[in-house]
DNA sequence: TTACTTTTGTGATATTATTCACAATATATA
DNA sequence: TATATATTGTGAATAATATCACAAAAGTAA
């Protein structure tokens, strides 16, 4: 089976339009509505299906509610999935308390930071001290974390991540981050999507003629 | 010139990578440092400047204040690029009051929002009235905007932007927003990049053998 | 039932992106 | 100076991704 990140990423995409499409009334969809939902061609969408064995109906389209249940199969999303925070800075605590992952069921669980004055033992979703992250991380069976510290201290935050049993990272430093073959890190560097829109906009400014 | 976005996007990587290397005391670089330094081929690297005719040294490699002048340069990096910001939530401010953008030459100017109690006029950063951001756009000249207000006000906040003359949107809102020819747009989808992770932590995981 | 229409599912094809591989050449060395 | 060596720059080859295009199936209508 043949799978790509854009490929998985579009599944996301077609879920969360499902959703917004289910809420519309609709019962079926056919290839054409999501492509157009997601910007991208039908045969895409047909092609990303094809991959996963999904499959749907000549003439009839697709059963919003079987296709919602069987992306949601392929990510992995049958169960909730905890996901812990490094880093309880502004960036940290506005994901923290964001309350959107859960719809998706991905559940922030605890945050941990070296700063004592960020130490919250006692709230629904606790900051603790970094120092305990290994224990909790092993108690739990946490797999996934989200590094917001600054960027001096992301690779060593990873190296007490990685030992401790966390096999996927989403990291928000600016920095190219190393893992090992049983972690998975992903980057969301906002600095570079930002130089990446400022250079598409001056394109498309000097093509347009101002 | 055949450009495409992860060309860019690597650019700015390149970009962020000489700095590092720079304060490290490196003059010179060769394509294979900054490969490993990126996580890409050395042919990646040299294929990539050789698009944008930026050319080195045979046997000498890449002076590395030349190199990050001329992606710089290509980036559109040569003046300071003035950013707005709508919906000053838990997101918009942590963006807001983030020090980072600033070293790469990306300030931002103002923020708005609709709910009154935001409301900072005088502040070094103001936040303003949603109104007020066509005069405001105008007036300084902005071409680039970052949203951060809920799913359902995201679409129609583009339509009061587009008018205004913002040719650049960066979307954090977790849905497909339409723009124009005239106005490219970016989305940054957490829940998309978690689900993201989340898939290939469960594939490593199973074919690890847990 | 039959004819007609719509939409899927997927090989074949086209496009785009990456890597290979090596001639050209700048630098270092003796 | 001549020789050896490392590194670039880039066409050609390969790999990855997306689109095309159409037969097959399923629904609709008469
Ligand atoms: N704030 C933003 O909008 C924004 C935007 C883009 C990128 N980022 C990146 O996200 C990261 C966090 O940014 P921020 O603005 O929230 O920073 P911040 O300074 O507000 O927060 C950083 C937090 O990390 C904690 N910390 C420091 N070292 C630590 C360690 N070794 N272990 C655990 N915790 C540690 C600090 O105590 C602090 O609470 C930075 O790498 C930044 O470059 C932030
Ligand atoms: N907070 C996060 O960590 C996070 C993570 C992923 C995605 N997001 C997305 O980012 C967006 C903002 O999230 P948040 O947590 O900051 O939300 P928030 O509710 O804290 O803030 C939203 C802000 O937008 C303002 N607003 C609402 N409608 C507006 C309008 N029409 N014009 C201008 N301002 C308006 C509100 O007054 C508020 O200040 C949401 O779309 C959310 O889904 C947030």
């Amino acid at each position: 089976m043949k799978t790509n990140k854009l490929c998985i990423m579009r599944l996301s995409k077609y879920k969360s339009a499902l959703y917004r499409l289910k809420s519309l009334g609709f019962v079926r969809i056919f290839s054409d509505n999501l492509a157009d939902a997601v910007e991208v061609t039908s045969s895409q969408v047909r092609k990303d299906f094809s991959i996963f064995d999904i499959s749907g109906n000549k003439r009839g389209g697709y059963k919003i509610d079987e296709l919602i249940e069987k992306i949601n199969t392929i990510l992995g999303k049958d169960e909730l999935q905890k996901v812990v925070i490094i880093g309880v800075g502004k960036l940290g605590s506005a994901l923290m308390h964001y309350t959107g992952f859960e719809k998706e069921g991905i559940k922030i669980v605890a945050a941990f930071d070296i700063d004592a004055l960020k130490f919250k033992h006692k709230d629904k979703t606790p900051v603790l001290p970094l120092a305990e992250l290994p224990e909790f991380v092993r108690k739990n069976n946490i797999k996934i974390g989200i590094i917001t510290v600054p960027a001096t201290a992301a690779q060593q935050v990873v190296e007490i991540m990685l030992p401790a049993g966390i096999k996927g990272v989403l990291n928000f430093a600016p920095i190219q981050l190393r893992g090992n073959d049983d972690c998975q890190i992903n980057n969301v560097n906002l600095e570079v999507e930002l130089e990446n829109l400022i250079y598409f906009v001056n394109v498309l400014i000097k093509t347009k003629g101002k």
